[in-house]
RNA sequence: GGUCCAUUCGUCUAGUGGUUAGGACGUCAGGUUUUCAUCCUGGUAACAGGGGUUCGAUUCCCCUAUGGACUACCA
Protein backbone atom coordinates (compact mmCIF):
# COMPACT_ATOMS: atom_id res chain seq x y z
CA UNK A 1 0.00 0.00 0.00
CA UNK A 2 1.15 3.52 -0.82
CA UNK A 3 1.71 5.78 2.05
CA UNK A 4 -1.40 7.14 3.70
CA UNK A 5 -1.71 10.72 2.75
CA UNK A 6 -4.83 12.68 4.61
CA UNK A 7 -5.43 16.22 4.94
CA UNK A 8 -7.46 18.24 7.65
CA UNK A 9 -8.56 21.66 5.28
CA UNK A 10 -10.71 23.86 7.69
CA UNK A 11 -11.53 27.35 6.72
CA UNK A 12 -10.02 30.39 9.09
CA UNK A 13 -13.90 31.45 9.24
CA UNK A 14 -13.76 31.34 13.40
CA UNK A 15 -13.39 29.40 16.35
CA UNK A 16 -12.89 25.94 15.31
CA UNK A 17 -16.51 23.95 16.00
CA UNK A 18 -15.82 20.35 17.96
CA UNK A 19 -17.35 18.98 14.78
CA UNK A 20 -14.18 19.89 13.00
CA UNK A 21 -11.98 18.41 16.02
CA UNK A 22 -13.42 15.18 15.39
CA UNK A 23 -12.80 15.48 11.45
CA UNK A 24 -9.02 16.29 12.30
CA UNK A 25 -8.84 13.76 15.17
CA UNK A 26 -10.48 10.66 12.75
CA UNK A 27 -7.66 12.10 9.86
CA UNK A 28 -5.11 11.86 12.40
CA UNK A 29 -5.42 8.49 13.77
CA UNK A 30 -6.29 6.74 10.28
CA UNK A 31 -2.77 8.13 9.66
CA UNK A 32 -0.97 7.28 12.17
CA UNK A 33 -2.37 4.25 12.59
CA UNK A 34 -0.50 3.07 8.98
CA UNK A 35 2.53 5.20 9.78
CA UNK A 36 1.12 8.19 7.25
CA UNK A 37 1.10 11.70 7.47
CA UNK A 38 -1.59 14.13 8.88
CA UNK A 39 -1.88 17.24 6.69
CA UNK A 40 -2.63 20.38 7.97
CA UNK A 41 -3.86 22.52 5.08
CA UNK A 42 -5.42 26.03 5.62
CA UNK A 43 -8.91 26.93 3.07
CA UNK A 44 -9.12 30.78 3.16
CA UNK A 45 -9.89 31.21 -0.47
CA UNK A 46 -12.96 33.57 0.42
CA UNK A 47 -11.47 36.02 1.26
CA UNK A 48 -14.35 37.75 2.74
CA UNK A 49 -15.04 35.47 5.76
CA UNK A 50 -11.48 35.59 6.74
CA UNK A 51 -11.25 36.10 10.51
CA UNK A 52 -7.99 37.23 12.52
CA UNK A 53 -6.97 34.66 15.09
CA UNK A 54 -8.44 31.70 13.35
CA UNK A 55 -5.36 29.75 12.04
CA UNK A 56 -3.53 30.24 15.19
CA UNK A 57 -7.32 29.02 16.92
CA UNK A 58 -6.78 25.83 14.99
CA UNK A 59 -3.18 24.87 15.58
CA UNK A 60 -3.40 25.75 19.11
CA UNK A 61 -6.87 23.03 19.43
CA UNK A 62 -5.06 20.44 17.19
CA UNK A 63 -1.94 20.97 19.58
CA UNK A 64 -4.11 21.17 22.68
CA UNK A 65 -5.47 17.36 21.24
CA UNK A 66 -2.22 16.29 21.37
CA UNK A 67 -2.84 16.06 17.20
CA UNK A 68 0.21 16.26 15.85
CA UNK A 69 0.69 18.22 12.24
CA UNK A 70 3.53 16.42 9.64
CA UNK A 71 3.54 19.10 7.11
CA UNK A 72 1.24 22.15 7.42
CA UNK A 73 1.93 26.10 7.43
CA UNK A 74 4.28 26.22 10.25
CA UNK A 75 5.36 23.14 9.52
CA UNK A 76 6.31 23.43 6.07
CA UNK A 77 6.43 20.18 3.76
CA UNK A 78 7.52 19.25 0.29
CA UNK A 79 3.87 20.22 -1.05
CA UNK A 80 3.88 23.71 0.74
CA UNK A 81 2.52 26.31 0.41
CA UNK A 82 0.10 24.84 2.81
CA UNK A 83 -2.45 27.78 3.03
CA UNK A 84 -4.56 28.33 -0.23
CA UNK A 85 -4.12 31.75 -0.32
CA UNK A 86 -0.40 31.42 -0.75
CA UNK A 87 -1.33 29.36 -3.94
CA UNK A 88 -3.63 31.21 -5.94
CA UNK A 89 -1.20 31.28 -8.29
CA UNK A 90 -1.47 27.65 -9.38
CA UNK A 91 -5.14 27.43 -9.54
CA UNK A 92 -5.84 29.14 -13.04
CA UNK A 93 -3.63 27.23 -14.92
CA UNK A 94 -5.54 24.33 -13.67
CA UNK A 95 -9.23 26.12 -14.56
CA UNK A 96 -7.32 26.65 -18.05
CA UNK A 97 -7.23 23.19 -18.54
CA UNK A 98 -10.74 22.64 -18.23
CA UNK A 99 -11.01 25.17 -20.16
CA UNK A 100 -9.01 23.86 -23.19
CA UNK A 101 -10.46 20.57 -22.88
CA UNK A 102 -14.46 22.28 -23.19
CA UNK A 103 -15.23 20.78 -19.64
CA UNK A 104 -15.64 24.22 -17.85
CA UNK A 105 -16.52 27.58 -19.65
CA UNK A 106 -16.38 31.59 -18.88
CA UNK A 107 -19.68 33.16 -17.53
CA UNK A 108 -20.68 37.16 -17.03
CA UNK A 109 -23.84 36.53 -15.79
CA UNK A 110 -24.03 38.96 -12.13
CA UNK A 111 -24.41 37.61 -9.22
CA UNK A 112 -27.66 40.11 -9.48
CA UNK A 113 -28.92 38.46 -12.30
CA UNK A 114 -28.46 35.19 -11.06
CA UNK A 115 -30.33 36.05 -7.84
CA UNK A 116 -33.13 37.64 -9.81
CA UNK A 117 -33.72 34.19 -11.94
CA UNK A 118 -33.54 32.74 -8.86
CA UNK A 119 -36.57 34.25 -6.89
CA UNK A 120 -38.46 34.13 -10.82
CA UNK A 121 -38.50 30.38 -10.48
CA UNK A 122 -38.63 30.40 -6.90
CA UNK A 123 -42.18 31.85 -7.34
CA UNK A 124 -43.54 29.68 -9.49
CA UNK A 125 -42.27 27.01 -7.50
CA UNK A 126 -39.29 25.72 -9.33
CA UNK A 127 -35.53 25.59 -8.65
CA UNK A 128 -33.28 27.28 -10.40
CA UNK A 129 -30.14 25.54 -11.63
CA UNK A 130 -27.50 26.62 -14.10
CA UNK A 131 -27.25 23.52 -15.73
CA UNK A 132 -27.58 22.19 -19.55
CA UNK A 133 -31.09 23.45 -19.55
CA UNK A 134 -30.58 26.84 -19.07
CA UNK A 135 -27.13 27.56 -19.81
CA UNK A 136 -27.67 27.82 -23.14
CA UNK A 137 -30.07 31.27 -22.51
CA UNK A 138 -27.47 32.93 -20.27
CA UNK A 139 -24.39 35.32 -20.63
CA UNK A 140 -21.36 32.26 -21.44
CA UNK A 141 -18.86 31.83 -23.75
CA UNK A 142 -21.41 29.22 -25.40
CA UNK A 143 -23.97 31.90 -26.13
CA UNK A 144 -21.44 34.22 -27.25
CA UNK A 145 -19.30 34.27 -30.58
CA UNK A 146 -16.07 33.52 -29.88
CA UNK A 147 -14.92 37.20 -30.58
CA UNK A 148 -17.61 38.27 -28.28
CA UNK A 149 -16.57 36.69 -25.35
CA UNK A 150 -13.14 36.96 -25.88
CA UNK A 151 -13.30 41.01 -26.32
CA UNK A 152 -15.12 40.63 -22.92
CA UNK A 153 -12.12 38.95 -21.34
CA UNK A 154 -9.82 41.72 -23.21
CA UNK A 155 -12.17 44.57 -21.42
CA UNK A 156 -11.70 43.12 -18.21
CA UNK A 157 -14.97 42.27 -17.58
CA UNK A 158 -16.02 40.39 -14.71
CA UNK A 159 -15.96 36.92 -15.29
CA UNK A 160 -16.37 33.25 -13.41
CA UNK A 161 -15.31 29.77 -14.84
CA UNK A 162 -18.16 27.18 -14.51
CA UNK A 163 -17.93 23.17 -14.72
CA UNK A 164 -19.51 22.25 -17.90
CA UNK A 165 -21.71 19.04 -15.87
CA UNK A 166 -22.74 16.91 -18.71
CA UNK A 167 -26.46 16.43 -19.37
CA UNK A 168 -27.69 13.53 -18.23
CA UNK A 169 -25.26 10.90 -17.07
CA UNK A 170 -25.49 8.41 -14.19
CA UNK A 171 -22.19 8.50 -12.43
CA UNK A 172 -21.17 5.85 -9.87
CA UNK A 173 -18.59 5.94 -7.09
CA UNK A 174 -17.77 5.05 -3.37
CA UNK A 175 -17.80 5.68 -0.28
CA UNK A 176 -15.94 3.91 2.52
CA UNK A 177 -18.50 4.18 5.18
CA UNK A 178 -21.66 4.93 2.66
CA UNK A 179 -20.88 2.30 0.18
CA UNK A 180 -21.89 2.79 -3.64
CA UNK A 181 -23.76 5.94 -4.88
CA UNK A 182 -25.49 7.07 -8.09
CA UNK A 183 -26.46 9.90 -8.70
CA UNK A 184 -27.21 11.43 -12.28
CA UNK A 185 -26.08 14.47 -13.45
CA UNK A 186 -29.27 16.29 -14.56
CA UNK A 187 -29.86 16.82 -11.04
CA UNK A 188 -26.31 18.82 -10.53
CA UNK A 189 -25.70 22.75 -11.38
CA UNK A 190 -22.19 23.80 -13.32
CA UNK A 191 -20.85 24.94 -10.15
CA UNK A 192 -18.86 28.31 -10.30
CA UNK A 193 -14.67 26.69 -10.02
CA UNK A 194 -13.08 30.32 -10.01
CA UNK A 195 -14.46 33.19 -9.17
CA UNK A 196 -14.46 36.92 -10.29
CA UNK A 197 -12.11 38.30 -7.92
CA UNK A 198 -9.49 35.54 -9.18
CA UNK A 199 -9.51 33.18 -6.36
CA UNK A 200 -10.86 29.63 -7.11
CA UNK A 201 -13.65 28.08 -4.99
CA UNK A 202 -13.44 25.35 -2.93
CA UNK A 203 -14.61 22.87 -5.69
CA UNK A 204 -11.53 23.75 -7.35
CA UNK A 205 -8.74 24.79 -5.12
CA UNK A 206 -9.62 21.37 -3.12
CA UNK A 207 -9.66 19.29 -6.18
CA UNK A 208 -6.32 20.66 -7.48
CA UNK A 209 -4.59 20.68 -3.73
CA UNK A 210 -5.76 17.23 -2.73
CA UNK A 211 -4.00 15.83 -6.29
CA UNK A 212 -0.86 18.09 -6.05
CA UNK A 213 -0.14 17.67 -2.12
CA UNK A 214 -1.20 13.46 -3.22
CA UNK A 215 -3.88 13.09 -0.60
CA UNK A 216 -4.64 9.17 -0.51
CA UNK A 217 -7.63 9.55 1.96
CA UNK A 218 -10.44 12.66 2.34
CA UNK A 219 -12.25 12.14 4.94
CA UNK A 220 -14.36 14.68 6.11
CA UNK A 221 -17.79 15.96 6.65
CA UNK A 222 -21.04 14.33 5.53
CA UNK A 223 -22.14 18.11 4.52
CA UNK A 224 -19.73 17.62 1.67
CA UNK A 225 -21.67 14.28 0.26
CA UNK A 226 -23.80 16.03 -1.97
CA UNK A 227 -20.67 17.48 -3.31
CA UNK A 228 -18.71 14.37 -3.64
CA UNK A 229 -20.71 13.84 -7.59
CA UNK A 230 -19.06 17.02 -8.72
CA UNK A 231 -15.31 16.33 -7.43
CA UNK A 232 -15.44 13.12 -8.93
CA UNK A 233 -16.20 14.45 -12.16
CA UNK A 234 -13.31 16.96 -11.62
CA UNK A 235 -10.81 14.37 -11.35
CA UNK A 236 -12.45 12.71 -14.58
CA UNK A 237 -11.93 15.87 -16.31
CA UNK A 238 -8.42 15.99 -15.05
CA UNK A 239 -7.71 12.61 -16.35
CA UNK A 240 -6.69 12.30 -12.30
CA UNK A 241 -7.17 9.35 -10.04
CA UNK A 242 -9.19 9.84 -7.07
CA UNK A 243 -8.25 10.03 -3.33
CA UNK A 244 -10.87 7.35 -1.61
CA UNK A 245 -13.58 8.84 0.50
CA UNK A 246 -15.21 8.44 3.46
CA UNK A 247 -18.00 11.44 4.31
CA UNK A 248 -18.11 11.11 8.75
CA UNK A 249 -21.82 11.13 10.14
CA UNK A 250 -22.63 15.20 11.81
CA UNK A 251 -22.98 16.16 15.50
CA UNK A 252 -26.26 16.86 16.13
CA UNK A 253 -27.92 18.56 19.11
CA UNK A 254 -28.52 16.96 22.46
CA UNK A 255 -32.09 17.64 22.49
CA UNK A 256 -34.22 18.90 19.06
CA UNK A 257 -33.04 18.61 16.35
CA UNK A 258 -30.19 19.40 13.70
CA UNK A 259 -26.54 19.88 14.17
CA UNK A 260 -24.95 21.42 17.14
CA UNK A 261 -23.99 24.64 16.76
CA UNK A 262 -23.04 27.21 19.62
CA UNK A 263 -26.48 28.54 20.60
CA UNK A 264 -26.81 24.92 22.05
CA UNK A 265 -23.86 24.90 24.13
CA UNK A 266 -24.90 28.79 25.66
CA UNK A 267 -28.22 27.27 26.38
CA UNK A 268 -27.52 24.21 27.84
CA UNK A 269 -24.48 25.36 29.50
CA UNK A 270 -21.46 23.18 27.33
CA UNK A 271 -18.74 24.46 25.16
CA UNK A 272 -19.43 23.77 21.52
CA UNK A 273 -15.26 24.55 20.95
CA UNK A 274 -11.95 23.05 21.90
CA UNK A 275 -10.74 26.06 23.41
CA UNK A 276 -11.64 30.15 24.52
CA UNK A 277 -12.15 32.20 21.53
CA UNK A 278 -11.75 35.38 22.81
CA UNK A 279 -12.36 37.71 19.90
CA UNK A 280 -15.45 39.87 18.99
CA UNK A 281 -18.56 37.44 20.42
CA UNK A 282 -16.55 35.08 22.71
CA UNK A 283 -17.25 31.09 23.36
CA UNK A 284 -16.85 28.81 25.93
CA UNK A 285 -13.64 26.02 25.42
CA UNK A 286 -13.17 22.61 27.05
CA UNK A 287 -9.73 23.62 27.74
CA UNK A 288 -10.90 26.52 30.22
CA UNK A 289 -13.89 24.90 31.70
CA UNK A 290 -11.47 22.01 33.24
CA UNK A 291 -11.54 19.30 30.75
CA UNK A 292 -8.07 17.43 30.47
CA UNK A 293 -7.50 17.28 26.52
CA UNK A 294 -7.02 12.69 26.91
CA UNK A 295 -11.05 12.91 28.28
CA UNK A 296 -12.25 15.15 25.37
CA UNK A 297 -10.42 13.44 22.79
CA UNK A 298 -11.35 10.10 24.25
CA UNK A 299 -15.11 11.72 24.23
CA UNK A 300 -15.14 12.57 20.92
CA UNK A 301 -13.45 9.60 19.44
CA UNK A 302 -16.49 7.60 20.74
CA UNK A 303 -18.87 9.97 19.71
CA UNK A 304 -19.61 8.29 15.83
CA UNK A 305 -16.65 5.48 16.10
CA UNK A 306 -16.42 2.55 18.56
CA UNK A 307 -14.08 -0.56 18.84
CA UNK A 308 -16.12 -3.02 18.67
CA UNK A 309 -15.61 -4.15 22.54
CA UNK A 310 -16.34 -2.87 25.70
CA UNK A 311 -13.29 -0.98 26.31
CA UNK A 312 -14.40 3.40 26.57
CA UNK A 313 -11.23 4.59 28.19
CA UNK A 314 -8.61 5.13 25.06
CA UNK A 315 -5.44 6.82 25.34
CA UNK A 316 -4.07 8.18 21.72
CA UNK A 317 -1.52 5.39 21.41
CA UNK A 318 -4.75 2.73 21.87
CA UNK A 319 -7.30 4.79 19.45
CA UNK A 320 -4.55 5.28 16.83
CA UNK A 321 -4.40 1.00 17.47
CA UNK A 322 -7.79 0.61 17.43
CA UNK A 323 -9.26 3.37 15.42
CA UNK A 324 -10.67 2.25 11.50
CA UNK A 325 -13.27 3.54 9.04
CA UNK A 326 -14.99 0.83 8.98
CA UNK A 327 -15.96 1.21 12.45
CA UNK A 328 -17.40 4.39 12.03
CA UNK A 329 -21.63 4.28 12.19
CA UNK A 330 -23.76 5.91 9.21
CA UNK A 331 -25.64 7.94 11.38
CA UNK A 332 -25.49 11.29 13.01
CA UNK A 333 -24.78 11.48 16.79
CA UNK A 334 -26.55 13.54 19.57
CA UNK A 335 -23.73 15.01 21.73
CA UNK A 336 -24.15 14.32 25.32
CA UNK A 337 -22.50 16.33 27.88
CA UNK A 338 -23.27 14.31 30.63
CA UNK A 339 -21.16 11.53 29.07
CA UNK A 340 -18.42 14.29 28.14
CA UNK A 341 -18.57 14.90 31.99
CA UNK A 342 -18.29 11.37 32.86
CA UNK A 343 -15.19 10.54 30.85
CA UNK A 344 -13.19 13.57 32.37
CA UNK A 345 -14.56 11.85 35.95
CA UNK A 346 -12.37 8.84 34.78
CA UNK A 347 -9.22 10.52 33.35
CA UNK A 348 -9.21 12.54 37.29
CA UNK A 349 -9.48 9.59 38.68
CA UNK A 350 -6.48 8.34 37.38
CA UNK A 351 -3.93 11.10 38.51
CA UNK A 352 -2.06 11.14 41.88
CA UNK A 353 -3.00 13.46 44.88
CA UNK A 354 0.12 15.07 44.06
CA UNK A 355 -0.58 15.72 40.78
CA UNK A 356 -4.06 17.38 41.54
CA UNK A 357 -3.00 19.46 44.17
CA UNK A 358 -0.73 21.03 42.03
CA UNK A 359 -3.86 21.59 39.92
CA UNK A 360 -5.83 22.74 42.80
CA UNK A 361 -2.82 24.35 43.80
CA UNK A 362 -2.77 26.64 40.99
CA UNK A 363 -6.90 27.20 40.74
CA UNK A 364 -6.09 28.53 43.94
CA UNK A 365 -3.76 31.11 43.19
CA UNK A 366 -5.94 32.25 40.58
CA UNK A 367 -8.57 32.72 43.01
CA UNK A 368 -6.73 34.91 45.32
CA UNK A 369 -5.30 32.22 48.17
CA UNK A 370 -1.24 32.92 48.73
CA UNK A 371 -0.13 31.35 51.06
CA UNK A 372 -0.87 28.77 53.91
CA UNK A 373 -3.29 26.88 52.34
CA UNK A 374 -2.66 23.45 54.16
CA UNK A 375 -1.87 20.46 53.09
CA UNK A 376 -3.47 20.31 49.94
CA UNK A 377 -2.35 16.56 48.90
CA UNK A 378 -4.10 15.40 52.12
CA UNK A 379 -7.10 17.48 50.84
CA UNK A 380 -7.09 16.86 47.60
CA UNK A 381 -7.29 12.78 48.89
CA UNK A 382 -10.11 13.54 50.66
CA UNK A 383 -12.21 14.44 47.73
CA UNK A 384 -10.98 13.35 45.11
CA UNK A 385 -13.27 10.48 43.85
CA UNK A 386 -16.52 13.06 44.34
CA UNK A 387 -15.42 15.21 41.44
CA UNK A 388 -15.06 15.41 37.42
CA UNK A 389 -13.09 18.69 37.07
CA UNK A 390 -10.48 20.62 39.26
CA UNK A 391 -12.75 23.23 39.99
CA UNK A 392 -15.02 21.01 41.54
CA UNK A 393 -12.44 20.41 44.20
CA UNK A 394 -13.27 24.04 45.45
CA UNK A 395 -16.83 23.72 45.69
CA UNK A 396 -16.47 20.45 47.67
CA UNK A 397 -14.10 21.71 49.67
CA UNK A 398 -15.06 25.46 50.39
CA UNK A 399 -15.51 25.00 53.93
CA UNK A 400 -12.36 23.75 54.82
CA UNK A 401 -10.49 27.20 54.05
CA UNK A 402 -13.23 29.17 55.99
CA UNK A 403 -15.59 28.49 58.93
CA UNK A 404 -19.51 28.36 57.91
CA UNK A 405 -21.66 31.84 57.16
CA UNK A 406 -24.76 30.77 57.05
CA UNK A 407 -26.28 27.41 59.03
CA UNK A 408 -28.80 25.13 56.84
CA UNK A 409 -31.86 26.16 58.02
CA UNK A 410 -33.42 22.46 56.88
CA UNK A 411 -30.81 20.67 59.00
CA UNK A 412 -31.22 23.30 62.00
CA UNK A 413 -34.80 22.48 62.29
CA UNK A 414 -34.15 18.38 61.46
CA UNK A 415 -31.25 17.83 64.23
CA UNK A 416 -31.29 20.39 66.49
CA UNK A 417 -32.11 19.79 69.89
CA UNK A 418 -32.51 21.66 72.97
CA UNK A 419 -29.76 19.52 74.91
CA UNK A 420 -27.15 20.43 71.27
CA UNK A 421 -25.35 23.28 72.71
CA UNK A 422 -24.74 21.31 76.03
CA UNK A 423 -23.43 18.20 74.15
CA UNK A 424 -21.39 20.73 71.71
CA UNK A 425 -19.75 21.89 74.51
CA UNK A 426 -19.02 18.90 76.07
CA UNK A 427 -17.36 17.64 72.95
CA UNK A 428 -15.61 20.83 72.61
CA UNK A 429 -13.68 20.21 75.97
CA UNK A 430 -13.08 16.65 75.06
CA UNK A 431 -11.40 17.93 71.88
CA UNK A 432 -9.52 20.54 73.81
CA UNK A 433 -7.84 17.58 75.84
CA UNK A 434 -6.87 15.86 72.75
CA UNK A 435 -3.02 15.79 72.05
CA UNK A 436 -2.98 13.92 68.93
CA UNK A 437 -5.86 15.50 66.71
CA UNK A 438 -5.41 13.06 63.91
CA UNK A 439 -8.48 11.41 62.36
CA UNK A 440 -7.67 8.18 63.64
CA UNK A 441 -7.17 9.43 67.02
CA UNK A 442 -10.43 11.68 67.71
CA UNK A 443 -12.85 9.39 66.00
CA UNK A 444 -12.54 6.64 68.71
CA UNK A 445 -12.38 9.17 71.25
CA UNK A 446 -15.55 10.44 70.14
CA UNK A 447 -17.10 7.49 69.94
CA UNK A 448 -16.32 6.29 73.33
CA UNK A 449 -17.48 9.23 75.07
CA UNK A 450 -20.37 9.36 73.07
CA UNK A 451 -21.33 5.58 74.46
CA UNK A 452 -19.89 6.13 77.87
CA UNK A 453 -22.73 9.49 78.13
CA UNK A 454 -25.32 7.19 76.40
CA UNK A 455 -26.07 9.41 73.91
CA UNK A 456 -26.63 7.82 70.16
CA UNK A 457 -24.39 8.89 67.13
CA UNK A 458 -27.35 10.70 65.40
CA UNK A 459 -27.46 13.48 68.01
CA UNK A 460 -23.77 14.08 68.21
CA UNK A 461 -22.52 13.58 64.59
CA UNK A 462 -25.30 15.83 62.67
CA UNK A 463 -25.03 18.92 64.43
CA UNK A 464 -21.12 18.10 64.90
CA UNK A 465 -21.04 18.77 61.05
CA UNK A 466 -23.46 21.28 60.99
CA UNK A 467 -21.36 24.03 63.19
CA UNK A 468 -18.42 22.42 61.27
CA UNK A 469 -19.74 22.40 57.57
CA UNK A 470 -22.45 24.66 57.98
CA UNK A 471 -24.98 22.04 56.28
CA UNK A 472 -24.94 18.24 55.82
CA UNK A 473 -22.23 17.04 53.35
CA UNK A 474 -18.94 16.58 52.91
CA UNK A 475 -16.29 13.80 53.75
CA UNK A 476 -15.73 12.35 56.40
CA UNK A 477 -16.02 14.49 59.48
CA UNK A 478 -12.70 13.61 61.64
CA UNK A 479 -10.86 14.06 58.57
CA UNK A 480 -12.23 17.45 58.41
CA UNK A 481 -11.68 18.43 61.85
CA UNK A 482 -7.95 17.26 61.59
CA UNK A 483 -7.32 19.20 58.60
CA UNK A 484 -8.49 22.34 59.76
CA UNK A 485 -7.08 21.78 63.49
CA UNK A 486 -7.68 21.93 66.44
CA UNK A 487 -8.12 25.77 67.26
CA UNK A 488 -9.77 26.35 64.32
CA UNK A 489 -12.89 23.40 65.01
CA UNK A 490 -13.71 24.79 69.16
CA UNK A 491 -13.75 28.24 66.68
CA UNK A 492 -16.24 27.10 64.88
CA UNK A 493 -17.84 24.96 67.55
CA UNK A 494 -18.22 27.82 69.33
CA UNK A 495 -19.39 30.11 66.77
CA UNK A 496 -22.00 28.20 65.37
CA UNK A 497 -23.79 27.42 69.14
CA UNK A 498 -23.75 30.95 69.71
CA UNK A 499 -25.50 31.64 66.27
CA UNK A 500 -27.59 29.13 66.35
CA UNK A 501 -28.80 28.75 69.65
CA UNK A 502 -30.34 32.64 68.91
C1' G B 1 -39.78 21.91 -3.48
C1' G B 2 -35.43 19.00 -5.56
C1' U B 3 -30.99 15.76 -4.80
C1' C B 4 -28.40 12.72 -1.53
C1' C B 5 -27.74 10.33 3.28
C1' A B 6 -29.57 8.04 7.62
C1' U B 7 -33.11 5.18 11.31
C1' U B 8 -31.51 -0.70 17.74
C1' C B 9 -33.19 1.43 25.07
C1' G B 10 -34.06 8.93 26.70
C1' U B 11 -28.51 9.30 24.73
C1' C B 12 -23.75 6.88 22.64
C1' U B 13 -23.70 2.17 20.67
C1' A B 14 -22.70 -3.74 20.09
C1' G B 15 -24.94 -7.56 17.52
C1' U B 16 -27.25 -11.78 14.46
C1' G B 17 -31.35 -15.01 9.01
C1' G B 18 -33.15 -18.69 14.75
C1' U B 19 -29.80 -14.36 20.99
C1' U B 20 -33.10 -14.11 27.59
C1' A B 21 -31.16 -8.30 21.65
C1' G B 22 -25.23 -7.03 25.06
C1' G B 23 -22.41 -2.68 27.18
C1' A B 24 -21.85 2.55 28.67
C1' C B 25 -24.15 7.44 30.17
C1' G B 26 -28.73 8.97 32.41
C1' U B 27 -32.66 7.46 35.48
C1' C B 28 -34.95 4.45 39.49
C1' A B 29 -34.38 1.06 43.84
C1' G B 30 -31.37 -1.27 47.56
C1' G B 31 -26.58 -1.43 50.11
C1' U B 32 -22.29 1.35 52.08
C1' U B 33 -21.53 6.31 54.33
C1' U B 34 -25.72 7.75 60.91
C1' U B 35 -24.29 13.60 56.26
C1' C B 36 -23.81 14.69 51.02
C1' A B 37 -21.26 12.75 47.03
C1' U B 38 -18.52 8.71 45.33
C1' C B 39 -18.75 3.55 45.15
C1' C B 40 -21.17 -1.46 44.85
C1' U B 41 -25.53 -4.40 43.54
C1' G B 42 -29.99 -4.67 41.07
C1' G B 43 -33.99 -2.74 37.99
C1' U B 44 -36.21 0.21 34.01
C1' A B 45 -35.84 0.81 28.87
C1' A B 46 -34.87 -0.29 22.05
C1' C B 47 -34.80 -3.18 16.74
C1' A B 48 -39.86 3.62 13.29
C1' G B 49 -44.37 1.55 10.45
C1' G B 50 -46.26 -1.46 6.34
C1' G B 51 -45.41 -4.91 2.68
C1' G B 52 -42.50 -8.75 0.64
C1' U B 53 -38.23 -12.89 0.35
C1' U B 54 -37.82 -17.05 3.82
C1' C B 55 -39.50 -22.67 7.64
C1' G B 56 -38.06 -18.25 10.31
C1' A B 57 -36.64 -11.76 9.96
C1' U B 58 -34.22 -6.70 14.15
C1' U B 59 -30.81 -8.61 10.35
C1' C B 60 -32.00 -9.05 2.99
C1' C B 61 -35.40 -6.13 -0.69
C1' C B 62 -39.32 -2.39 -1.62
C1' C B 63 -42.61 1.45 0.02
C1' U B 64 -44.07 4.97 3.73
C1' A B 65 -42.86 7.93 7.85
C1' U B 66 -39.39 10.60 10.48
C1' G B 67 -34.70 12.98 10.93
C1' G B 68 -30.44 15.22 8.63
C1' A B 69 -27.21 17.47 4.95
C1' C B 70 -26.92 20.10 0.56
C1' U B 71 -29.44 23.21 -2.86
C1' A B 72 -24.05 30.79 -3.15
C1' C B 73 -18.91 33.92 -7.37
C1' C B 74 -19.24 30.06 1.62
C1' A B 75 -16.41 26.44 2.92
Amino acid sequence: MTNVRVRFAPSPTGPLHIGGVRTALYNYLFAKKSGGTFILRIEDTDQTRYVEGAEEYIMESLAWCGIIVDEGINEGGKYGPYRQSDRKAVYRQYADILIKRGDAYYAFDTSEELEALRKESESIGNTFIYNAAVRGKLKNSFTMTESAWKKKLEDGAPYVIRYRMPDNEDIHFDDMIRGHIVVNTGTLDDKVLFKSDGMPTYHLANIVDDHLMEITHVIRGEEWLPSLPLHFMLYRSFGWDSPLFAHLPLLLKPDGKGKLSKRDGDKMGFPVFPLFWPFGETAKGYREEGYYPEAFVNMLALLGWNPGTEQEIFSMEELTEAFSIERVGKSGSRFDPEKAKWFNHQYLQKKSNNQLAMEFREFLRAKGFHNDIGDLEKLVGLVKERVSFVKDIWSETDFFFKAPETYDNEVIKKRWKEDSPAILMELSSLLKNLHDFSSSATEPAVKAWIEEKGYNMGQVMNVFRLVIVGTSRGPHIFDIISWIGKEETLNRIKKGISAISV
